[in-house]
This record gives structure tokens, C-alpha cells and sequence, in this order.
DNA sequence: GATGAATGAGGGTTCATTCAT
DNA sequence: AATGAATGAACCCTCATTCAT
């Protein structure tokens, strides 16, 4: 990850990982803008001048993370030499935004895509499409024998929900975790090297 | 799955039923008893005749999905003779629950979980962890490469992603789904056959 | 006036009495809907359970009054005979409504009509007009030399306008102040008797 | 009228002038100061160097018609010879007022009165009092048959109502409008010339 | 003079829950 | 069992006003 997601230095920025934070925590319809002025010490009438809406908060999130795993990836991918390289790219991109700095907001965009409005949800699927157009034509050059697409969701699914089980920190670190998350799609669909 | 999950000649699995589909499709937060009630056809007010509260319906929910699939995956083991059968065992159990008749439940249990109280968590775990012990021996019987525990739960997020993408009555139905579950954990962490 | 306007054994009728009362008092947007739920002893919470919006009182009040207006209006005229009576009539149901028990609704309808949002107002512009199709109506009947429609203008102005000082229970009773409105037009822009 | 209300090269002035606009177009109570900072090019915060309150600039547009109109009626008065150009007077410093340059102020003061204070109300009613004095003045020795302090009321309240219908530059002008008003009131409560 | 972030009270509205009927 | 009116707390948001810069 090049930058971070969130500028300490700008109030909005703070607003939206305060938000991030919690919403991930306790789920967006659980979460009180009360709360989250609160989380970055100011009161919740306040919220409104950096921001329109509690929604807009969601959805700003959810941009900043798109954007910046879209512009990562594209990146990592464009490092990478080889269909192993380019396949752990993939994986390490994915877990790197589950659990580093960015875990809050990637959480968010993962497990919170249902409280957004239809409308703003139509606005970033762009971006998300592009990312997963990504993900289909590394899955494809691998040639393994399981579809491309029942693969990417499989894959998709077994890493984000490392969100609600793994810490970094413990045994397994992340490189170690991203290793084995590698294991299980190559023995799985993709030919034995 | 021996017995439907929620009986419709009993008003209050009426309910539960209903509670579970709205849950679902809007998330427990963002549905209300009103909504609820409409869906059976009485007022908000009666809901509260069969429930003390729109949590005791997330949690009967969730009660009844975890007894049923303990039950379900207990006597498909007891059934099921080596080692892939076992898995095969695991793997179908949860994909029945997840797509077929009490497939709004599971979705709930699954995606839900947070909404439900730390105190009435605490309840179910013991049902849940008895689930999982069984996961836990059938990956540990089959002896494979990777950690029993990281492979149930990259296995366990797969199937549970799958909610979210997979709809049976397409091209691929719910046994071939099955075999591309078992086809993605025996490449990987297990010996090859 | 046939009926009251609202009846007072409707609790949803008693509510907009209240929010009736209050909207002349203190203005449409003055008026909180704490206030009118302390009106009718009833917390505001639960006002909308008899209502969907502030607005919607507002509305439901207007148009009662148009509604109302225009059938008395029409049984009038269909009594009056002669065209000083019709103009008497005209003029009398108009102050009947700014003084009588529909009192506070009327002058709600003409000095809160701004209030309601555009959509609205839409709504009402037909019973709105169709009164006022009748006034012209008479007005050109009596064939004066002034323009009936300046004519009704004026006339209207000069009779809403009495809500802001005439008080009935004076010196000067309703017939009087009938009397003293006929005289005004009378003399002006209609043709001498 | 000698001079215009407000000074477009005075900071101040042209903050009321911003204001008696939108109080009128919206009124005072759906007006927000953010909208009066916008209308002068300034954010809300800086309106408060200029005026301490919403409420004071209520106060200071109505302050200024109402000192102008009593200005200009008395100078109108002063030139005017015998009772009919003194009527005529009473009712084109009026409707002057309504719809020149004055349009915006005027309309406030009579239409949004109920939004200033009982106090400041108070401050108000000695200038608007010399105002009617002079009305029932020139009303009273016109000797009509009516009642003057009624014929004031139905004068000012069809004048004041213009400000709803009327608009100047169609086939009506100021000129022809205070005509037909003069002829309302001539021909109804004062002797016929 | 102007800014813009912050205040804090209060706005309209929603909603799970209660209870007399 | 069901109704439906009522509760009361909490919700998101608005707005006039303040003040350090």
C-alpha cells in the first residue's frame, strides 16, 4: 500500500476512519453518528459540516478503499513476473488490506455492501468490477481446471472471512497466511507446477 | 435434513420463518417488527403474544439452524464411511442448509451473528462449537498438509461466500457445487488420494 | 355550515384541530409537532400513528376547509335568489368560515398556503378553483363596471384580512360586518340598486 | 419616495436587502441565515458582524419601511389638496410601497409580523400607529357613512392582499390599480362626489 | 471583515414495546 | 390471539450562533 487510506492531518479524514472503525465494529445500522463524533471528539451536529449525510460516510469509505485496492493491485500485478507471482499478488493484495491499516474500511466495503443505497451502490461498482476483471484474468491464465469464476468466489469468500477469525500478531503471520491461502488454490484447481 | 426447520401449522415458527427471510434479504437491523408482522398478516402489537422481543426471534433462529445442522451433520458422519465421504459429508450439510429449504436461517446465523446480544451469543456457542469439533475431526482424520484450523476456516468462509453468489436452479446445482467444494480442500491441504 | 369541521369523537379529527389552533397561532413552521401532541395530551411520538408528516396535517386541514367552503358556497347560492342575495351569500359563507368554528382551518388555508410544498398545493388547486369560479361567477352576474376579477381580488383581500382584527362577540356582529362588506362593494363596482 | 431602503454601498443594507428578499419569497421562518450569507456572497458565520441575530434583521427591515412610509405619506399628504387626491395619496404611497423598489420590505412587514417578538413587535407599534393615524385622518374627514376604523381595515387588508396577485408591468399599472382601489372606496362608504 | 469548524438545542420521525379493549 | 393507540427513547439531521484564526 503506497499512501494511506486516511490523512490524519485532515478532520474528514479522521471522520471517515472513526467511521470505518466503527462500523465494522458494531455493523453500519448499529453504529450512531452520536457515537462517531464521539470516537473523534466532537458532537454529532458537527459531523454535518464535513460531511452530508451518515451514508455519505459509508460511502466515501467504501470509495477510498475500491480505489486504492484497484490501484494497488494494478500495480503488484504489474511487478509481478511469472502465474505464481502474479496469483500471490492476488491473495497478498487482498489480506494485505483485511488486516493492515486499511482492515477497518476493507471490512466495511466486505461485510456492510448491503446498507448502502441501491443508487450509491451502482456508482462504485465500477471499480469493483475492474478489480475482480483482474482477479478473472490472473485465475485464467493459471489454466487450472475449476472455473475461473466458481474459483474467484471460493477464493473470495475463504479470504474475507479471515476478517472475523485471524490477527495478525499471533503464530501466523501475515506472509505465512497468505502462503497457505496460496497452497489452497494452487493444489486445488490450477495444474501442479 | 431430517424435518423442516419451521413448522407452518404452528403460528409461531410462522413467524420465525418470516423473521428469517426478512432478516436475510434487509439485515436484522434494518428490519422492522411492523415489517415482520405484515408478512404473516397480523399487526406489530401481536408479534409480542408469540416473542418477548425481536431479538428472541433473531435468536430462535439461530437455535434452530445450529441443533438441525449439529443433528444433520451427526447422523450424515455416522453414515458416511472414509475419509472423502466424511468430507463430502461436511461440505454437503452445509450447502444444503445454505441453499436449500432453511437456507434463510443459515444466511442469518452466518451474517448475522454480530447483531445477536454477547449474552444470548454466549448461549449458542456451545451448539456451535460442537459443530465445528466435528469439521475439526474430519480435517484432522484426513490429515493433510495445512493446519486443520486455518483449512476449516478458509473452507467454512467459502461456503459461507456463497450465499451471496450462488442460487441453485442454474447450471451448476447444488451436488456439482458440492464437488467443486471438495475438489478445491483435497488439491490443496489434503494428500492426494 | 352543515357539520363541523372536525369531529371531535375522531381522535385523528381532534388532532388536527389542535395542529389547526396552533398553525394559526404561531405559524405552520413555528409550530412543533411537541406542541401539538401536548395539544391533545398525547406524547408526539404517537401523533404519527394517526398521521404520516407534520405536512400532512397541514394538508388534511386545508383541504377539509376547501372541501367544505365550496359545498356550503353552492347550497347558498342555490337558496339565494336575486343577486344581492348571492353576492350576500358569497360573502357571508367567506366570513362565516374566517369566524365561525372553522376558523382557525380557514385561516390556516389562507395564510399558510405557502407552507405546503408545491405538490400539494397542486392537489388543492382544483376545489380551490372551483370556489373561486363561483365568486366570479356572481361577481360578473351583478355586472359592475369594475373588473370582477380586480373586484374579487380586492373583496377577498378585505375579508381574509379581517382574521387579523375582527374578533366576533364585539359591537359589531357577523351580520354587521356582512352587511358592512356588502356595502363596500355595493357601492364601489357594481351597478347602483 | 425620496430615497431607496437600503444603500447597495453599505455592507449592512444590502444584507437586509438580501434578507427582506428571501423573508418574503420563503418567509421568515423557512429562511436560513445560510441562505441570506449566500445571497450577499459571504458565509453565514460573517452575517453576525453586521447584525447580532435571524431576529434583528426582521427588526431592522420592518424598522425601515415603516419609517418610510410614514415619511412619505406625510410628505404626500402635505402637497396633496382636497379629499380625494389625500385618499388617493393614502392609497399610492401604499401600493407604491407593495410593488416598487420598496416590494420586498413592505411585504414582510405585513405578512411576517407574527415571527417578531412580542418586544420588538412593541418597539414597532408607535411608528406604525402614527401610519394609521394618518389613515383614519384622511378617512374620517372624507365623511363616509361607514364606520372609518372598518373601512381602514378593508382598505388595507385589499391593498395588502395585492402583494399575492399583483404584479406590476402587465396590463395593469400602478397607476390604473390605485385607480380601481380609489373607486372601491369612493364609491362604497364616502359620499359620491 | 471574513472564515469555517464547532456548538448545542431542538427539529421531525422511527420504532420496539406495552396494554386496555 | 389480535387490535391499535400510546409510549418514550433514540434516531439522523438542521440551524442560529460563537469564536479562534
Amino acid at each position: 500500500m503506497q499512501a494511506p487510506l486516511f490523512d490524519p492531518d485532515k478532520p474528514r479524514d479522521r471522520l471517515l476512519a472513526a467511521a470505518a472503525r466503527l462500523f465494522r465494529r458494531q455493523g453500519y445500522a448499529a453504529t450512531t453518528v452520536r457515537e462517531i463524533g464521539a470516537e473523534v471528539g466532537i458532537l454529532s451536529g458537527s459531523l454535518f459540516h464535513h460531511v452530508r449525510s451518515k451514508e455519505e460516510m459509508l460511502f466515501a469509505v467504501m470509495e477510498r478503499v475500491i480505489a486504492a485496492m484497484l490501484a494497488d493491485l494494478r500495480a503488484e500485478l504489474s511487478r509481478a513476473e511469472g502465474g505464481e507471482a502474479r496469483l500471490r499478488a492476488l491473495i497478498a493484495v487482498e489480506l494485505t488490506y483485511l488486516h493492515g491499516p486499511a482492515a477497518d474500511a476493507t471490512a466495511v466495503l466486505f461485510h456492510e455492501w448491503r446498507a448502502l443505497s441501491a443508487d450509491r451502490q451502482a456508482v462504485l461498482l465500477d471499480g469493483r468490477g475492474a478489480y475482480f476483471a483482474l482477479w478473472d484474468q490472473v485465475l485464467a491464465e493459471a489454466g487450472g481446471a475449476m472455473d475461473p469464476a466458481v474459483l474467484r468466489q471460493f477464493l473470495h469468500g475463504a479470504l474475507a472471512w479471515t476478517s472475523f477469525w485471524y490477527r495478525p500478531g499471533g503464530a501466523l503471520d501475515l506472509d505465512g497466511l497468505t502462503a497457505q491461502a496460496l497452497a489452497l488454490v494452487q493444489g486445488a484447481a490450477l495444474p501442479l507446477r
